[in-house]
DNA sequence: TTGTACGCGTTATCAA
DNA sequence: TTGATAACGCGTACAA
């Protein structure tokens, strides 16, 4: 018969009533807790059997407060939730990142920062319940360099937008853009535009210098080109202002798959074929690249493997490792399907 | 000129930092942080003066530790991660979620557990750091039930397995799955199936039960009926069981629309025209729904809101409110598009 | 091998 | 309105 609303919960179980309850010291509880070698078996048994008894629990406040670190790591992603939800490139990176922790004693907490990582998001990275943070999506303008090792140990998914001494795991993307260009060219195509991907991301940036570097090796103009912003809405309109002003186009290079995906459509709206008409390469080799109706052609990056090495960079920092590389270039190559 | 490696950050400053600065004590300063009516305006800003020049910002273990709460809930999802992504369903709940929760103060911890809520998960659970939890896709089994209010509030978002009482959002299930057999019947079908979802959750039961008893009403047998785990490729094997074993079916209700999305290619690999030679309804309205070649029927829930509704109940609950409800059952309808 | 005692950075109680 | 001071639960020298 208790009075509705809320109801007390019993308090949980303290270091000091395991002690209790096994007859030891508080000490020496923690130590067994944290498996230090130097406790007797028989006191280790008593220990977990008061431990299991009572169903204790460590607080993590505590711990963190007396140890100064928290067992945590963030995963920073300054986009909204529907475009971090929308794009399977995100998916493996987080698929990644947790392969790594598992083997691992640390937790992840998802910070799905609004595009612009608030004043909010900032504060919590420094609040001392992270021990480091991984960032994904970094556009240039948040602040997440200005904390990056000045507050807190920080690896970049991608290389960040300004210059700096920063730990980062990504791809040559320029080279990718140019892998992707040049199968166009290789294959005969003429007029070959691009749907570049936001310009304050480096992603986007070289993805389009390395489309502006093939063009110019195979002596074709790079003026095709329209930006959008990595989402297949953005790659829709995008797509449509491209064709209309550059109506004799037979090809496209897409710095997306997800951005392909609305680019096909558009191609499909206007009774272009593909890659009849119109030859399409898209970026990442994501599942958006074989789950549309014709298989992409696409570059491939490893991004669930990135999403590991971020994480095993960090964790490697973290424990105190000396000579952890700062970043790490991971390799592309061309995936031939049907698009292109 | 420093030791490569790990180096020694400055470490953070503290109320006590602040204090100094602002020639007040440590009480004065956490009352400015917190907001305490009872401090002159002289002194506030000078504390204000004292924490913007030191770029102080609180240590929340220390804080949670203290004032025992932590300012953060989490939301466990007990799939592994392709699913959590895969399923458009879950960006919608987080979308609701974080629409309540960022009007709040509170922060969100996602955990995206293995499908197997892992002791991990539990212990962090109860181990301080988070003030309570929303629970989605909860699956039989899993020891979320047994924490539930007994170590944390938690509000699951469908009704959990086994009875008690728990604190909920969900839709009639039952109701959504009569109504979007119903519709079968009421266009004229004859030969009905159903991909039903996962037998260990309420929603995979309640949604079968609901094409029970419109078979029923109707006077046609249920008995084409293959179970599937809520994904595509679980979808595309019990379509091709399911039309191998009843070939002259002329309608499925699907009981999730990223099943239906595989129902359809099943169809469409076999040569069946939808809805010409088979209609199929869908459940969810999730953007998957749209996405689709050939747009489906489906039976609308409103997941966004019920993100939403399920933080609403949680965070009015820690508010201490006495009277929080502890069901909410939203309202389906039948959205008709192409497929059926 | 075990226990004592102090400190981690806040909040909250009680006086002043 | 402000300032001491005692918790909060745990880790860890240091002592025994």
């Amino acid at each position: 018969m208790h009075a509705g609303g809320v109801r007390a919960r019993p308090s949980a179980p303290t270091l000091e009533a395991v002690a209790r309850e096994a007859n030891v010291s508080r000490a020496t509880v923690s130590r067994v807790v944290n498996g230090s070698p130097k406790v007797s078996p028989e006191v280790v048994t008593a220990v977990n059997a008061a431990i299991a008894k009572l169903n204790y629990v460590p607080n993590r406040a505590a711990r963190s407060l007396a140890s100064r670190t928290s067992g945590a790591v963030a995963l920073v992603v300054p986009e909204d939730i529907t475009r971090f939800f929308g794009d399977p490139y995100f998916a493996a990176i987080v698929q990644g990142i947790t392969r790594r922790l598992d083997e691992s004693e640390y937790l992840l907490n998802l910070l799905v920062a609004s595009s612009d990582p608030t004043h909010k998001t900032m504060r919590y990275l420094r609040s001392g319940v992270i021990d480091g943070a991984l960032v994904v999506s970094h556009h240039e303008g948040d602040d997440l360099q200005r904390v990056a090792d000045e507050a807190l140990p920080i690896v970049f998914g991608g290389r960040p937008s300004r210059p700096g001494d920063h730990i980062f795991v990504d791809v040559d993307n320029v080279e990718g853009g140019f892998i992707g260009t040049q199968h166009l060219t290789s294959i005969g195509r003429r007029r070959i535009g691009t749907i570049a991907g936001p310009l304050d991301m480096p992603a986007g940036v070289d993805r389009l210098e390395g489309f502006r570097r093939a063009m110019e090796t195979a002596g074709m103009p790079a003026d095709a080109v329209e930006n959008a912003d990595f989402t297949v809405a953005g790659a829709v309109s995008a797509t449509r202002r491209l064709l209309d002003r550059v109506p004799d186009l037979d090809a496209i290079f897409v710095a997306s798959d997800l951005m392909a995906t609305g680019t096909l459509a558009v191609l499909r709206e206007r009774g272009r074929s593909v890659p009849g008409h119109v030859a399409v390469v898209g970026f990442d080799d994501s599942p958006a690249a074989t789950a549309s109706a014709i298989p992409l052609t696409t570059v491939h990056q490893p991004s669930e493997q990135m999403g590991f090495e971020m994480a095993d960079l960090l964790l490697r920092r973290l424990s105190g490792d000396a000579d952890v590389p700062r970043r790490n270039i991971m390799s592309t190559h061309l995936v031939r399907r049907a698009s292109a």
